[in-house]
DNA sequence: AACCGCGTCAACCGCCTTGGT
DNA sequence: AACCAAGGCGGTTGACGCGGT
């Protein structure tokens, strides 16, 4: 049955056939991934680029693990929302086979659940201010420079962790299933963050993720478990916008 | 059997960032 | 510095399946 809507430009919307995945499949095995806006045509797919992307990012990738989200995986997910608040691409990266789509479906229609109903509303995240986005014109060529080079470390910041820091590792830390001890499982948590995932962090602006008022009171809150957080020293660093 | 309500999740959309020129 | 194309992200939508009535 053919449920797929055609557009007026000819292209197609709506599920993917089996047909379609074959001929997105084949065509990244044999010319790999990217140029997106113009793999649909090559490929000879009625999509558009980012469809084509999403369903190789979140379906055709090898290795990409759905469903049966462990209780590890699942406690780790709720920590690293409790740090980075719904930045599902990240939190995916930490998480081995998932893909943010699945994770913020996950907590959408899982977590969320079961955090209210166990008096938790895990929002306190967008409340809190938002760090100063770097105008697209800061520095001119040099401020962009000055990016790529930022990114080239961070990204191999992040080469290190992935290397270093197993998701066994950090999964380990606490149990959401183990209510018992949670302030002591928070103050855990509170002690490690800023230190355990550095390529996450990097201190961008000293008014972001911080309450109080001068350099003596700078503290970061976050909310993990539920529960509010600070950091016991001043953060050296913050999530990267 | 038919209908309804709800939960799930694949897919889409709009916006933002990045990188090249 | 400005523009543009491509890629990426997060919010939202809507089709589908399932259980209850």
């Amino acid at each position: 049955m053919e449920i797929a809507l055609l557009l007026e430009g000819g292209l197609r919307r709506g599920p993917w056939s089996t047909k379609e995945d074959n001929l997105l499949t084949n065509y990244i095995q044999q010319h790999g991934e990217g140029q997106w806006r113009s793999l649909p045509k090559k490929a000879g797919l009625l999509r558009c680029g980012k469809s084509c992307r999403l369903r190789w990012m979140n379906y055709l990738r090898p290795g990409i693990k759905r469903g049966n989200i462990s209780e590890d995986e699942e406690d780790l997910i709720v920590r690293l929302h409790g740090l980075l608040g719904n930045r599902w691409s990240l939190i995916a990266g930490r998480l081995p086979g998932r893909t943010d789509n699945e994770i913020k479906n996950y907590w959408n229609t899982h977590l969320l659940k079961k955090l209210k109903s166990a008096g938790i509303n895990p929002k306190p995240h967008k409340d809190l201010p938002k760090p100063p986005k770097v105008k697209k014109s800061d520095g001119g060529a040099a401020g962009k420079k000055q990016r790529k080079q930022k990114k080239a470390v961070v990204a191999a910041d992040n080469e290190k962790i992935s290397k270093t820091s197993s998701y066994d590792s950090l999964a380990s830390g606490t149990s959401s299933s183990d209510g018992g001890e949670a302030a002591e499982k928070v103050a855990e948590v509170v002690s490690y963050v800023p230190v355990e995932w550095p390529p996450l962090f990097e201190l961008e602006d000293a008014n972001y993720g911080v309450c109080g008022g001068g350099a003596a009171e700078r503290r970061m809150i976050f909310w993990v478990a539920g529960i509010f957080c600070r950091c016991s020293t001043t953060p050296t660093r913050y999530p990267v916008m």
